[in-house]
DNA sequence: GCCCAAATTGAACGCGCGCTCACAAACTTG
DNA sequence: CAAGTTTGTGAGCGCGCGTTCAATTTGGGC
């Protein structure tokens, strides 16, 4: 019955957590975003009812596109600490290839907007619980195999990956040497092996 | 020759930094500024150039008067480590007791501003070096004394200190539950002492 | 006591922000 | 093909932002 879109709504959620992620969110205005997206403001807020909210899409978008694979990445198969330690690696990888490196869109946005904004803040929790789950079950699969202590703590550990994880990805983003930080990874990684 | 300030500059940047650390940069309004500091805008502008130069100056008495303390907090006396340790849960229970986290201004800053700021990159990157530097001296002072293994790699458990207490101000941000953490705080101590 | 440099003040500047709306176009359904 | 609903579009809304400036006040140095 009514007229079809001419944009897909998941491909523009896409281009604006790229947006949002690089720029911040006071920093991305919806000019910005109107002209890199190509959608006419008009359209952006019948769909998403304001910047706010088109906002809390592309955190969402983040949670199921970046946090969910996390958990997957780690259960691949073989050994799940080097996983783990390939992983916080990347990371320090993607900000030393570039030369802005924009750290991680969840930081960013609890930088930014937390305190005062609960929508944000509820978004941001459940990023970082999907997250802290990842590592869990990653650490679950690694006692089992005998490759982490069985004495591990590992909600506290998942957690403490977490939150390295996070500090990891503000650092880099003023850090002129972030590959140092590899080192500093190590030392972290060092309590969870087994053989001690 | 000239007629004197009405306002004591220093006590100034205090408070902006007290704004600007709990409503962020851009939350925080030129308004926002001379109505709580009692300043007009024209005298704020003579003296700090203009709110970016007043964000600066934020900044280095934030690393003057937070960041410094670091170092002689851990070098008090006695044990270093669970001053270590005292210092991380300190965050976690400051959090815990205001219902409004504010976390770390740095990380804020760095998760608003960074990338496209360089002067704020600069101040970011002095800040986390002098916080650095205060866990390194600690951890020297551990080893020295033999609470700390010989054969730890000082700069790098530094740096992962670092890391470690820029994320928990991150989690903490969002977190219903803070307490929690100190848990994962105790799991990420456990590789630097001795008693292996 | 007068001079003058610097500080305070009131008022307002232009700009870009987030956002809205009336109107025309497009597609499905009967 | 006509009806009906939702879409894209152009133009512009009011607001608050960061910022500026002329006019006034202030107080130390000669």
């Amino acid at each position: 019955m009514p007229r079809p879109r001419t944009f897909d709504e998941q491909d523009v959620v896409d281009r604006a957590m790229e947006l949002f992620w690089t720029k911040g969110y006071e920093g991305t205005s919806v000019t910005d975003l109107t002209a890199e997206l190509g959608v006419h403001p008009g359209s952006l807020y019948r769909t998403f009812g304001d910047k706010h909210g088109l906002f809390l899409a592309a955190l969402a978008h983040y949670r199921d596109s970046k946090a969910r694979t996390l958990a997957p990445a780690l259960l691949a198969g073989g050994p799940v600490l080097p996983r783990i330690r390939a992983v916080l690696l990347g990371w320090i990888e993607v900000a030393a290839e570039q030369d802005a490196p924009r750290g991680c869109l969840i930081a960013n946005a609890a930088g930014e907007l937390l305190p005062g904004d609960p929508a944000v803040a509820c978004s941001v929790h459940e990023v970082l619980t999907v997250v802290e789950d990842g590592f869990r079950q990653g650490l679950e699969a690694a006692v089992r195999t005998g490759e982490a202590a069985a004495t591990l703590d590992v909600p506290a550990a998942a957690a403490m990956l977490t939150m390295l994880l996070e500090g990891l990805q503000v650092i880099v983003k003023a850090d002129p040497d972030p590959r140092r930080l590899v080192a500093a990874v190590d030392t972290a990684l060092l309590g969870l092996a087994s053989a001690r």
